[in-house]
DNA sequence: TTCCAGGAGCATC
DNA sequence: GATGCTCATGGA
């Protein structure tokens, strides 16, 4: 990777990573596709824009320290993906036919609290409404930010949420789930889970903490896991990977399911974020 | 009107 | 450990 400073943005060099797929694969609600090749998300508490071209991308109110202490992992750029595609499809033919299809999808490693919020919100949900409730959360609780012409508002801290009630919730249209956002927000704040240890301590042990929190089940628990705590081997079983899982792998028992997963090992997650995507764009255009 | 969406809590067996 | 019911909300 080769990093070029400009003026006005960083350019990042000799890093193939298909945008596209990445916003689109569920895994994040922030980001969005202005035009083509463009995209504009709020990432650590402040706006990010994308140019995306061929063989290199261009990043918009990002520093060059930002970048290496924070964006380079973000990006998961400390992970060999070429390794990680083959390994994928090496392992069997549908995912070989996912990789090769979204080649450059990448996992993001997503600040926690917004991540376990935003994964309490996806709960019996579809993404469309997902987003617009986190917006919502955002414009009434984060903080506003004035960028390039437009308005923009910070995901919010836990103390930003200290106050909230779960009537100003319902209100906001977040139905059941607004009190396993409180049930986040207190076990949180009040140190009943520390975030800081969950990074350290193995698997069954981290999802185990976060299940203390009310709305938190073995899924959200695993996209939480995945997404934010660098746990790879967790494979979130939703909707979607339990269809593709059934109909075009055929498997029929929890066992048969559980041995796929645990074929996977360390890369279980990254096959979980190609067959979530690939099942969800099948017979679409894309 | 009914079904569905990146499910979880709870009761029951 | 597996199954069944219920939980808000809004779009198809």
């Amino acid at each position: 990777m080769q990093l070029i400073e400009k003026n006005y943005f960083i350019r990042i060099v000799g890093e193939k990573v298909n945008f596209h797929a990445t916003f689109n694969s569920g895994q994040c609600f922030r980001w969005s596709e202005v035009n083509n090749n463009t995209y504009v998300g709020v990432v650590n508490q402040k706006p990010v824009i994308i140019e995306a071209h061929n063989d290199f991308f261009d990043l918009y109110n990002v520093s060059v320290d930002e970048f290496k202490k924070y964006f380079y992992w973000y990006f998961d750029f400390d992970k060999d993906y070429n390794e990680i595609e083959n390994f994928l499809s090496e392992h069997d033919e549908v995912l070989s036919e996912a990789v090769s299809k979204y080649s450059g999808m990448r996992i993001l490693n997503q600040e926690p609290f917004e991540c376990i919020i935003s994964f309490i919100i996806s709960q019996n949900n579809n993404i469309k409404r997902i987003k617009m409730l986190i917006d919502r959360l955002c414009q009434h609780y984060g903080r506003k930010i004035d960028f390039m012409g437009n308005t923009f508002y910070s995901f919010p801290e836990p103390e930003e949420l200290i106050n909230i009630t779960e009537d100003e919730l319902i209100k906001l249209g977040f139905g059941y789930r607004a009190k396993y956002i409180l049930s986040a927000v207190d076990n949180i704040l009040n140190k009943k889970i520390n975030l800081g240890e969950i990074y350290d301590i193995p698997y069954e042990q981290a999802k185990k903490e976060l299940k203390k929190i009310k709305g938190i089940g073995d899924k959200v628990a695993d996209c939480i896991l995945l997404y934010s705590f660098n746990k790879y081997n967790a494979f979130p079983l939703d909707v979607w990977t339990k269809r593709v899982l059934k109909e075009v792998y055929n498997f029929q028992t929890t066992k048969q399911i559980y041995n796929f997963i645990n074929s996977l090992g360390e890369y279980a997650g990254y096959a979980q974020l190609f067959l979530f995507h690939f099942i969800r764009n099948y017979k679409k255009e894309d």
